[in-house]
DNA sequence: AATAATAACAGGAATTATTACTATTATATT
DNA sequence: AATATAATAGTAATAATTCCTGTTATTATT
């Protein structure tokens, strides 16, 4: 069973308040304020761990890997490929096409992603 | 300018025959077959230089970075979570999500990915 | 409250994927 | 043929992540 430490609470609050999506490395140093001696194998090892019971979702498209957030309502991301932000995308949600998908591919889809690159308004200038 | 040299060729090629979405050691792997010197190197390097010419492909959703393939049409992918393998998937293409986007969010949008994510009809058996 | 079992930890080593460096070779141009 | 330099092989370096090991902290049980 899982028992509760200090580590895994600060690092998932930090997730939380951060409206950004933040490496591991991020999460590993915003802790640190907190828990100077936190270790960056409890970071990976926590940021997993929440992950399978659903508190924290790891970004994986468009070059986004190893970018992680504290919200797992569905949502796709837009990265901007001059200064690197990653802005959520709430306006839109493709409800239908995992069973479109299903039904083309024979595959039982347990889910999907959607991302976008660009130039965000501020680098357009 | 670019030189042609028989290692891009050979890469290029490997890439063109095989309907998988390999890793770049496993084209360096397949082309050392040929050319059995070849550094792996020379392979990063060339994919770089195809992907920005267009002949070449890096998928980017669902944890399939690294995956790459000599097939530049738009296409969304699928893989199976038990067996790995990458499927295409051709029957849907979503043309006017970008310009759906773009407009909710002010981007000037370059491209967008889908990526599925599940379990294969051989591995649901 | 004390004891026992073990999940979780810190710190460091190991692994993996990718990029950078450098002397040499191959290609295109004159 | 001579020249300029893009591209290469081989190796070293970097970065992200996972693994390992001895210690600590949490929870359940007494
Ligand atoms: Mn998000
Ligand atoms: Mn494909
Ligand atoms: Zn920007
Ligand atoms: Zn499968």
């Amino acid at each position: 069973m899982h028992r509760h430490s200090r580590q895994r609470k600060v690092i998932l609050d930090v997730l939380k308040r951060t409206k950004t999506h933040p490496s591991a490395d991020w999460v590993y140093r915003e802790v640190k304020k907190e828990i100077p001696n936190i270790s960056l194998g409890t970071v990976y090892r926590n940021l997993k761990l929440l992950q399978s019971i659903g508190e924290v979702t790891e970004i994986s498209c468009e070059g986004n890997e190893g970018r992680f957030e504290g919200n797992s309502h569905l949502h796709y991301h837009i990265t901007c490929q001059k200064c690197g932000q990653i802005k959520d995308v709430d306006d839109i949600i493709l409800h239908d096409i995992e069973g479109k998908v299903a039904r083309a591919t024979g595959f039982k889809i347990t889910n999907h992603c959607v991302g976008f690159a660009g130039i965000c308004p501020a680098c357009l200038e």
